[in-house]
DNA sequence: TTAGCGTTATTGATGTCATCAATAGTAGTA
DNA sequence: TACTACTATTGATGACATCAATAACGCTAA
């Protein structure tokens, strides 16, 4: 024997208020025969006749008025539950744990962040600034929701959202911006190149495009180790080095002097910038609303250009 | 989209009880792959992870936490509902209006009325007694729920439930009982065959066994019509007359003396008794416990010869 | 490191149920 | 009697729930 379902019960109020199998069908948009039938089936299932149907208009049986009240509060509950379920949507709450790369987070979180915590109140967002391995060991142990960095990684564990990619320029302190229309990998001085430490993918990242040997030191007695791209620049200022910078980081930077970018010539390098969660990752809507503001707040200030070349950060 | 069921909810709240999905998956007597692939479509119907299954036990997620009493709420609600259905074909309560062909009421009721409305306190019986052609035409108007009659009848509208099958017996008041052992019908002297007027079945059935012409009269000069069992039989007894009289009414009846009752020969000529209703009539679990009651009241009273013959009543 | 175990997820096949179109049946009216 | 409005019934079909089998995953002990 078959339960009572909230169907059935939607079709005996639509009768019991229009009075009328036919109405009562149209307002539940279903055929007269389907309403017919599962009326039917749901009386014989109860053993109890809930109207009479040679009354005009159709009225409910003794027994059917002593249950309807009940019947009414059953479908009202239901309905509140699917309305609750809607706010509950609509209410975002919890916290939200992000870590941004140190390469990234300088430039890209002001770009959204204010607006994000303005727009949704009642989330939490923790947000800490740590490297690509430490975001990919906070994931795996469940202690860090989501990690804003270069991709792409490779874990099982691990999935990525993919929201921009920001191409390379060249940071050049030792020309005028007269003397280079496109910058050649090949005309990089390498000697003087300046690079983060190496727990930072971007570091990586410049030494694959640059066809670099890993070890390397600057200068013959000196080691530069920073996580600091303040520091790094104004090291390039003072010693007239150079560097790669992706895109973004020049953006509304007076750190950067402007005049001593360098376009690369194609295929431009470039680095994918994504979302990475753990695979049991819940909280999906949270999640698609930081992907929606980062990318709001990014794609206006990014072309992508045609050919390109993504550099793995690894 | 479809929308949340009762049985999607069930499978939720003992998931949240368990805190397994296998446990949960027993409780329900399901396997767990389906309560696996309905919560699962619940919540993309949702789009809301209501569990963290990674938890052990499994955990409902913060949107779970904000939603399950709800989810309760309803559950709760439906199953007050299959109660209250339970309660409510329990309870009899309401009004039954029976019609009693003037022919069985004195005996028949006091069998089994004072037990009926003992039982059923909360029903309310208007018993009336009234001819068949009367009881028809107010089933038909749906004035009434249910006759006792003698059946077959003929309509279209109405439908009978049989009851019992009941044999005339001769009512002889000029002879003793020693000189005869089977009454043939051939043997009633039919001058003085007393009748009640003509709107009642038995006379019909009674004309008919006797094979009786329409608008017979008693004697030359008197013309008798009364719808009273009791005048009919002081009559017979003064006027050492003779009738035929169904068993029942002869059962502890004092007014009838058993000296003068004579079965009769096979085929025993019998009227059949049942319940009458309007097709449409939909009180049935009560008509179910009027059946019942009558039948207990009446088969221990009642052999059911072999060889009999079904007098119609028209 | 591997094997074993317990648990949840997924998939394809199958049974069950809801639905519709067509039509029968009913009652009322002109 | 014909027509109309309404409810009931029936067979075909689509949607859904379920199960068996297996994959995937995480944990523990050897």
């Amino acid at each position: 024997m078959t339960s009572i379902t909230l169907n059935q019960i939607k079709y005996v109020l639509a009768v019991e208020k229009t009075g009328s199998f036919s109405a009562a069908a149209q307002e539940c948009y279903v055929t007269q025969s389907t309403l017919s039938t599962m009326i039917k089936k749901l009386e014989d299932a109860l053993d109890i006749s809930l109207f009479d149907r040679k009354q005009k208009p159709v009225r409910l049986t003794e027994e059917g008025s002593k249950l309807i009240a009940q019947f009414k509060l059953v479908y009202r509950e239901s309905q509140n539950l699917t309305e609750l379920v809607q706010e509950t949507k609509k209410d975002f709450f919890g916290t939200l744990s992000i870590g941004v790369i140190p390469t990234l987070a300088p430039y890209l979180l002001p770009m959204f962040l204010d607006d994000l915590v303005t727009e949704f109140p009642d989330i939490n967002f923790a947000v800490s600034e740590i490297t690509t391995s430490k975001i990919v060991e906070k994931l795996k142990l469940r202690e860090l929701d989501v990690g804003i960095l270069s991709i792409p990684i490779q874990d099982a564990k691990l999935e990525t959202i993919s929201l921009y990619k920001e191409e390379f320029l060249v940071y050049d302190t030792s020309k005028s911006k007269s003397t280079h229309k496109k910058y050649k990998i090949k005309d990089i001085d390498i000697n003087r190149l300046w690079l983060l430490e190496e727990s930072h993918c971007m570091t990586n990242q410049i030494e694959t495009i640059c066809n670099l040997q890993k070890s390397r030191k600057v200068n013959n007695n000196l080691t530069f180790e920073s996580s600091s791209m303040l520091t790094l620049i104004n090291l390039i200022h003072k010693n007239k080095g150079v560097t790669l910078l992706p895109k973004l980081t020049t953006y509304q930077n007076n750190l950067v002097n402007k005049k001593f970018l360098y376009p690369l010539a194609p295929p431009i390098p470039v680095r994918e910038i994504g979302l990475a969660i753990h695979v049991n990752f819940y909280k999906k809507r949270m999640l698609k609303i930081l992907q929606k503001k980062i990318m709001q707040a990014v794609k206006p200030k990014l072309d992508t250009p045609r050919n390109i070349k993504v550099v793995n950060p690894f």
